[in-house]
DNA sequence: CTGCATTTGTGCGTATGTATG
DNA sequence: ACATACATACGCACAAATGCA
């Protein structure tokens, strides 16, 4: 299986419906602080959309302060503990 | 010399222009089984393109099977007889 | 075995063109 | 015109495999 039910014609776009998705996941300790999130490939894959769609979902949950993004590496969940930081905050 | 004729505004995009260049010396046994296709470095300087655009055309022909590729060696032409060697299988 | 260069694999950032509602 | 989405393309960075000295 690949498509996790991403509905084309709801309401909510699509990257709207994966960003909630992966924010569950994150809320839900899916995916812990610290570790990455699935690439932009197997979002894509995942959820049978264009790369662009899976990166607005990521856009979301940045904006969000959820995750941080490096270039080359992936996204991951931001730590709320433990000091030494990251993506540019102090 | 370097570009091969690729036209960035024609119907056909650079990456399925170079394929069918590819696949042409293929055809015409430019490119013989068991040999080396140029490197996408090569690709790159030859076309003046991309490296992902080089990566998409070299996929066309993998997803063609008249090619296979081995990482940190190269892309090769498929051989149609018994060498029992390459890319996996007995 | 170690170190280096080459090459492919992967992943992200960004821009453009097109299509649709 | 605008938001959303897809396809394509360029650029950059790092990881892993390979081959060779």
């Amino acid at each position: 299986m690949a498509a996790r039910e991403i509905d084309p014609r709801a309401p909510e776009p699509p990257y709207r419906q994966i960003a909630a998705d992966l924010i569950a996941e994150i809320a839900r300790g899916d995916l812990a602080p610290g570790k990455p999130l699935p690439s932009e490939k197997e979002l894509t894959e995942r959820y049978g959309v264009a790369r662009n769609t899976a990166r607005s979902a990521l856009a979301v949950l940045r904006e969000q302060g959820l995750i941080y993004t490096v270039t080359g590496r992936g996204s991951y969940v931001v730590e709320p503990t433990g000091g030494a930081d990251h993506h540019g905050d102090a």
